[in-house]
DNA sequence: AACTATTCATAAGG
DNA sequence: TCCTTATGAATAGTT
């Protein structure tokens, strides 16, 4: 009764929801009194919001609906016992859990034998099951190029590392030559076209070498749009 | 909402209070429930019929939310004793249980309760944008590295041209040297320990530089999670 | 119990 | 929180 037909289940959003319970705990307080009046009858009725604030509604007092409910129950001793109460809620709470745990665990594609519709059910699971081996065939393309990577990348640093050696014994070679053909003078003036001797020019970047490594995986915020180019 | 409107005042009529008092308190108890449901809250309601019969609903213990009731009444001081230990326990459950919950929801998106097809339609494609979420999230992590590592892996090529280049101007001054210094001898006796000059050792690879890219995709089959190519 | 014609409750949107 | 409105739900009266 509404603009749309709603499911009967948590509201996520909690505006709407403290909205909703608004609206519906005054319909029900209204319904409550409504019944009472109409049919004679003895109502009590509590209700403790998400929000923890109580509000109730009962015709007569409510310590007389509670009394005479106790005595219906015939549990009024364990009415006065707190551990029992909190002994059962806490079974209670642990029964919701195991519960949730099996729906979770249904989803996961563990357990979906219990359910109704089973073609449709069939199909959501081997929907899943086609999407994650997707998943795991890409991830696995991924990794072994980046593997690959790493691999040459490791080459080409070594490739670089020993070029340096041999400009480096080159470099000497080139200075003993000028030695020999100079005497005295300075060998790097056969450069001649700078100051700056290519040994330093060089190590400059060798020295600090690069590393292809993957780095440790930052945490991604969730669902956010894929930079991924594709390029593939 | 009927077939005509009425005065909420009691049916004088037995028989039609009865079936009045049935029907309204079905829709009451229905109602108590959804509340206790769509907003997360706690409601107990007792109704004892003009005939006596009692009738309640409650989403958790009805004694829990009596006390509860009688403690926001009465202001009881609790007792710190295994009471409290309890209690705590109990508050860790709850936790425990709305943490769970959160993570279902998260996960899945939905509870699994009331399985239509239009449902289990919708609950599918929740799964798969989850799924092409996280697909998509991954992908972004590895693509990430790999253009990390291509980046890399460039910049030592490049370094190792640049490193070839200065091999050969040096080589070529080697040469010169050699001739000044000893007249028409080959230059390469310098090196003095290979018959094979550094020159060529090292074009080798150079010359067949090692390409950093991607290999290109091979199809995959079935719900090849979309190609995002957003690149913002 | 069913079946409707009505009224009512309320979801959605300001 | 309150208002408005369209719509689905509840149910009064009837069979």
């Amino acid at each position: 009764m509404g603009r749309g037909k709603i499911l009967i289940r948590r509201i996520d959003n909690t505006s709407s929801r403290q909205v909703t319970f608004s609206k519906r705990r005054n319909g029900l307080l209204k319904k409550a009194k409504e019944l009472a009046i109409l049919c004679d009858a003895q109502v009590g009725l509590i209700i403790f919001s998400s929000t923890e604030k109580p509000y109730e509604f009962s015709n007569t007092s409510m310590k007389l609906i509670i009394e005479r409910y106790n005595k219906t129950k015939d549990e009024h001793q364990q009415l006065l016992n707190p551990v029992s109460e909190l002994k059962k809620e806490a079974a209670i709470l642990r029964q919701q859990l195991q519960e949730l745990q099996q729906n979770y665990r249904q989803f996961m594609g563990e357990q979906l034998s219990g359910l109704t519709i089973k073609d449709l059910l069939n199909l959501e699971s081997r929907l899943e099951t086609s999407l994650r081996g997707i998943r795991v065939k890409k991830e696995q393309i991924l990794h072994n190029e980046i593997q690959e990577l790493s691999w040459k990348g490791s080459l080409m640093h070594q490739e670089n590392l020993e070029l340096f050696q041999k400009v480096n014994i080159i470099q000497e070679q080139n200075v003993d030559l000028c030695k020999k053909a100079f005497g005295t003078r300075d060998a790097n003036a056969v450069n001649g076209n700078s100051s700056t001797p290519y040994y330093f020019a060089i190590s400059r970047e060798l020295h600090a070498p690069i590393h292809l490594q993957l780095s440790p995986p930052e945490p991604l915020n969730f669902e956010t749009p894929a930079r991924v180019s594709n390029s593939r």
